[in-house]
DNA sequence: CCTATTTTTGATAGCTTTACTCGAATATTG
DNA sequence: CAATATTCGAGTAAAGCTATCAAAAATAGG
């Protein structure tokens, strides 16, 4: 239950990591897919959401990918939520509309109180405060500028 | 996403119902079900499950039902929540042991934070305050002569 | 223009979860 | 015993999630 999709988890990756070598520029789906251990094809479907909600820009052709669209701090974890799973619901019933007006129904309104308060905090977290933990945790093996060879196993 | 199943949703109605009527002794799940519509052999199940938590208790045979085997009080949202939904795991990441030590998973922790976070409100909500809120609302729907309805909701 | 590279799109298949349903068994009261 | 109720194990249809595939379109460099 609550339970976030993979969907999300991987466009989080993927978020993550674009904004980590956000000023290396564009980078290619197949090498993301490869280093964030995401199957390319899914990892195509969801890119295609967060371009057109405006979270990402893309470039075909060689020397093109994904890239961040805004600065890392205008990415709320809200808006990835909601892109790629769509809107918050936190109660089946909170999208129906006769679902207030039912008395039978009192539980309606405290779903809707959790609700409010759990889109408040997903509200709060940005791209950047993700970026920082990962930097954080991945102090050890931070890589160094410049190219990287195809190094899919990077273990501590 | 972020959804609560049906099963807690009719599990709330029937909780609520049984701690509003609670000193009206057992009631049989044959009203129960018509009166907050819920599928009979539905509603068993569930019952099932809460009783197996101790939530409930149930008595069989003429005059039996269910009838709720602690205070309302003691009943939080959490304890609903993970009896007939699992346990709340916010990211599906978060029940696998590697993946915490994964790098090329930096949302982990942030899962966790707000996991913990929405697991803290959830268990602060009991039964009595779910109650109340119902009462305020059938109050709204069965008017006093000389009561005014206000229209944000009030903290009792 | 040509070609290799890379994204874009639409359709679809397999798996898992959800939301129930069913039939038979078991316990209780009178 | 008979009527009333819950208990138990299993089963099913529909929906949603997690990909997968083939083909198309766009772009850079030569």
């Amino acid at each position: 239950m609550f339970r976030v999709s993979r969907r999300v988890d991987y466009g989080l990756r993927l978020l993550i990591a674009l904004a980590v070598d956000q000023n290396s520029g564009s980078q290619a789906t197949s090498r993301l897919a490869a280093r964030l251990d995401i199957p390319l094809a899914f990892l195509h479907q969801i890119g295609r959401s967060l371009i057109q909600a405006g979270i990402l820009r893309s470039s075909p052709g060689p020397g093109g990918g994904l890239r961040l669209s805004r600065s890392p701090e205008e990415i709320t974890l809200l808006q990835v939520l909601e892109t790629l799973d769509g809107p918050v619901r936190i109660s089946a019933c909170l999208d129906q509309p006769n679902c207030d007006e039912d008395p039978d129904l009192p539980s309606a309104e405290t779903w809707a109180d959790i609700q409010q308060s759990l889109i408040g905090e997903l509200n709060k977290i940005n791209l950047t405060s993700l970026v920082d933990k990962a930097k954080y945790k991945s102090a050890v093996y931070t890589p160094v500028p410049g190219y990287t060879p195809v190094s899919k196993s990077i273990a501590i």
